[in-house]
DNA sequence: TCTGGGGTCCTTTTCCTT
DNA sequence: TCTGAAGGAAAAGGACCC
């Protein structure tokens, strides 16, 4: 505590010098954050399974129509490597919605991408094979590389299923050359167990070494000094700050400011005007490579929810059953979800995409924590009922929020007991211990 | 032209209470 | 009793990320 090492003193200094003079004393080395990123994560774990796929365009996508069982009929797993590139399906046959998760650098070749549409993507290469998403291949891989990490540097933050956020600050050997060493090894260790490139970043803070790793990729690692802000960041487009999207930078387009060097030159005042309180202060922090956020090795979920887009447009009043069925079995999922993972919901909502692509959503909030599947399809169904419905429908979900764990609702279980047994509880107790969560 | 699914976080609006 | 201000919570929408 920096209390102790402030002896008789502590009592008298300000929390913010306590915090500075024991940042001071403890570390006495740079902070040196480490952002890892998988090049081309889906691609990549999928040209391990078919390497006579490399070099070929490929794009993943469009779980639902491909069938990744209609693909192995006849070969097995065994024979999966030996599968005829001829018997792979094409881009050109496919129909239906959906959109590329990923492409191989053959296919971006000629406008690829992720994110596009399967139609649109069917137009620009028809001759690409298309595979379908494996998620728990997906998903194994990443545990994998995640512990590989682990062992080498425990202080992880997740950042999705393909990039991590590790603080080499403390790790021996972690300042070795800015922090390469580390990386290196890293690196090393990934590809030796899995055969799986990565690209590495180091920085003094996470915004800084997320913008490191795209400098050198792939398989690459890049250092950035505080001192390189000005030679290697300002140059860049705003676009390439991570939380700028599409919107943002036109925005910024629109003001005349493109650059990032550009945008530090702006007023505070100026930037909080046209983006908000805490987006502009942000903005122009993040613009000087400033953030002080933590590499945080823990985190509570904060939602679940389960959503999906239909096969063809669907109609409330038409389709009724079938848009019930599926209501019914979103509510399942979410229900299931919460029940695996230990959790309760006091938030139920709803969300749906309609036939032109506007989106509402409804949620309720009620008084007691559920994670029952009959009692969120209540919930969720009053939702439904406070949207329009004359319209036809694309997509439907359904979110779960506001969440406790069932530890603390097992506290409360053993309260409310308590409180019930004791001579003539009032009512008000009861909401009183309702709302310590 | 067509636009998935699972999240987090922020802003604005609305409603309720004091 | 009516009105308005202020503030908080919930709701709604949307940007952004992988």
């Amino acid at each position: 505590m920096p209390a102790a090492v402030f002896g008789r003193y502590a009592c008298r200094v300000s929390t913010p010098f306590l915090l500075e003079g024991a940042a001071l004393l403890t570390s006495g080395k740079p902070r040196r954050i480490a952002h890892l990123d998988m090049d081309a994560f889906f691609a990549s774990v999928e040209l391990l399974r078919h390497p006579q796929l490399e070099g070929l365009p490929v794009v993943i996508g469009g779980a639902r129509r491909i069938a990744r069982e209609a693909l192995l009929a006849g070969h097995g797993e065994r024979a999966m490597h030996s599968i005829p590139v001829a018997e792979f399906p094409r881009l050109k046959d496919y129909v239906g919605r959906g959109v590329i998760t990923t492409a191989t650098y053959a296919a971006r070749q000629f406008g690829v991408g992720s994110a596009m549409g399967m139609m649109k993507a069917a137009r620009l290469c028809p001759q690409a094979i298309v595979l379908p998403v494996d998620f728990d291949e997906i998903r194994r891989f990443s545990k994998l590389f995640k512990s590989i990490i682990a062992e080498l540097a425990p202080q992880i933050q997740d950042r999705g299923i393909d990039e991590v956020y590790v603080d080499f600050t403390d790790v021996p050997g972690g300042q070795r050359d800015g922090g390469r060493a580390l990386a290196r090894l890293i690196q090393r260790a990934i590809f030796e167990k899995t055969g799986l490139t990565c690209s590495i970043g180091v920085a003094p803070n996470k915004l800084l070494a997320k913008m490191a790793s795209e400098f050198d990729k792939p398989n690459g690692i890049s250092i950035v000094q505080e001192s390189d802000v000005q030679s290697l960041i300002w140059p860049l487009n705003v676009r390439k700050i991570n939380g700028i999207g599409p919107r943002a930078g036109e925005k910024l387009a629109a003001l005349g400011i493109r650059t990032i060097g550009e945008l530090a030159a702006q007023e505070r005042q100026f930037l909080i005007g046209h983006f908000g309180k805490a987006s502009g202060a942000w903005m122009l922090d993040a613009a000087w490579g400033r953030d002080a956020s933590p590499v945080a090795t823990h985190s509570e979920p904060v939602s679940m929810s389960r959503e999906t887009t239909f096969e063809r447009d669907l109609h409330a009043v038409h389709d009724k059953a079938e848009l019930g069925a599926i209501f019914t079995r979103l509510c399942a999922q979410v229900a299931a979800d919460l029940q695996r993972k230990g959790y309760a919901a006091k938030t139920i909502g709803i969300k749906l995409r309609y036939d032109d692509f506007r989106t509402a959503t409804r949620d309720l909030t009620v008084p007691a924590y559920t994670s029952d599947a009959q009692t969120i399809r209540n919930i969720a169904g009053q939702c439904l009922k406070r949207v329009p419905l004359d319209q036809r429908l694309r997509l439907l979900g359904v979110r779960a929020s506001t969440l406790a764990t069932a530890e603390k609702l097992s506290v409360f279980e053993q309260i409310k007991p308590i409180v019930q047994t004791g001579r003539a509880p009032p009512a008000t107790k009861t909401i009183a211990f309702y709302s310590l969560f």
